[in-house]
DNA sequence: TAAACGTGGAT
DNA sequence: TATCCAAGTTT
């Protein structure tokens, strides 16, 4: 059984000192998170629990195959589980290992990660792979300096790769940690300025046992229980120990500066059709939509006035363009996008360019679009059906 | 340091 | 409908 957890007084807030507030030290949180995880962590695809034990704690953690774990933070950032889960099975089926994902053409991993978003992860995942594949043929890096020189991996996912697939001690810090812990701590600093302090109370509490379940464990709280809004404090390990719930005003945090207004812009789609094809065009390698299919189309410029559309070409198509009714809205991290469709003849556009590909219609669902070609799409269907 | 970089779900 | 937000990294 385990002894008496550790306790303190907290002394930071005569307010709880008043009030007998015992709190738990880093060892006694990390201890009593560990526990709550053996017993309400997730299962997750990409995650292995060591269920073999009800009663006690367990002592050391299993490792999740170094792949996997690489793969599923990749697709993680910035993403949610309940939308990566499909993508992480898919890509494992089709490219079961890192040699086979280094193997595949660039345009391949693009078609398969299409509607997942922030597409420069894809890039480098398929670099990354290909890295792994010729300068670490003896194994996956396993610690976080070295993990960090690779494409797409940054302070966070070289930690949780560290610790997770290698049980390596390591203080990760996601979005998820920094909520929990700015709630631990009272912390009044907003982010994103906060992160370096939030970093370091974290670290504070990280322990060297289990350190990859510990990490899972703190976002698996952040996700289920110390959530953004409606946080569950009733039911938190760390309810006991935490300011804020002790204040009363946990949802408040973490702080956030006010975010900038997103700007609009506008422009055109043309939709060429030709044999019951559609003539598609790969996006510049970098930048917005990267390396993406997508269809052809006027500059995206900033609304300017009430004629905003004029500039973007609405009304300067070549002859024989026509607009589809209605539009296509669709929103990126930094603007706002409003699209309009236009019918335009084959001959009237330049369609045997290097990045120019003519798919089947029947098969523009599975072309590999970004969801806002894919909106453009569906979009231009539906207005020509219903002009029939 | 700040801006760029996607998308879908929740409220 | 509008806004927030998610297992961040790169430039």
């Amino acid at each position: 059984m385990p002894s008496q957890p550790e306790t303190y007084m907290q002394n930071r807030s005569g307010e709880n000192e008043a009030k007998g507030a015992a709190f738990a030290g880093p060892a006694a949180l990390a201890r009593s998170l560990l526990a709550w995880y053996d017993q309400h962590g997730r299962d997750l695809p990409w995650r292995i629990r060591d269920r073999g034990q009800s009663h006690g704690q367990h002592q050391s953690q299993l490792r999740a195959d170094p792949y996997h774990v690489w793969l599923s933070e990749i697709m993680l950032q910035q993403t949610g589980v309940v939308v990566v889960t499909p993508y992480f099975h898919k890509f494992l089926s089709r490219w079961p290992t890192i040699a086979a994902l280094a193997a595949a053409p660039l345009n391949d991993v693009l078609q398969a990660w299409a509607g997942l978003g922030y597409y420069a992860r894809a890039r480098n995942l398929h670099k990354c792979a290909r890295v792994l594949d010729t300068d670490f043929r003896d194994g996956f890096p396993e610690d976080t300096a070295t993990l960090k020189t690779l494409p797409g991996i940054g302070d966070y996912t070289a930690a949780a790769i560290s610790a997770i697939a290698f049980a390596r001690p390591a203080n990760v810090v996601d979005g998820n940690i920094e909520r929990v812990v700015a709630r631990l701590r009272a912390v009044a600093a907003p982010l994103p300025g906060a992160r370096r302090e939030l970093r370091k109370l974290a670290g504070e509490i990280a322990p060297d046992q289990r350190p990859g379940d510990y990490a899972q464990a703190l976002m698996d709280l952040g996700a289920t229980v110390c959530t953004p809004r409606n946080p569950a404090c009733g039911v938190c390990p760390w309810a006991g120990s935490c300011q804020a719930r002790i204040n009363g005003n946990a949802a408040e945090y973490p702080r956030r500066v006010a975010k900038k207004a997103k700007p609009v812009r506008r422009g055109v789609a043309y939709w060429i059709e030709r044999d019951s094809k559609i003539f598609l065009e790969r996006r510049p390698a970098r930048g917005l939509l990267g390396g993406m299919l997508c269809f052809p189309g006027s500059e995206w410029l900033e609304a300017v006035g009430e004629s905003a559309g004029e500039s973007a070409g609405e009304s300067a198509g070549d002859a024989g363009d026509h607009l589809l009714p209605g539009e296509v809205r669709h929103t990126f991290t930094h603007f706002h996008l409003i699209l309009r469709v236009s019918v335009r003849r084959a001959e009237n556009h330049e369609t045997d360019r290097p990045a120019g590909k003519w798919v089947a219609i029947s098969e523009l669902d599975q072309a590999g679009l970004p969801s806002v070609m894919q909106k453009v799409a569906r979009h231009a269907l539906g207005a020509m059906a219903a002009a029939e």
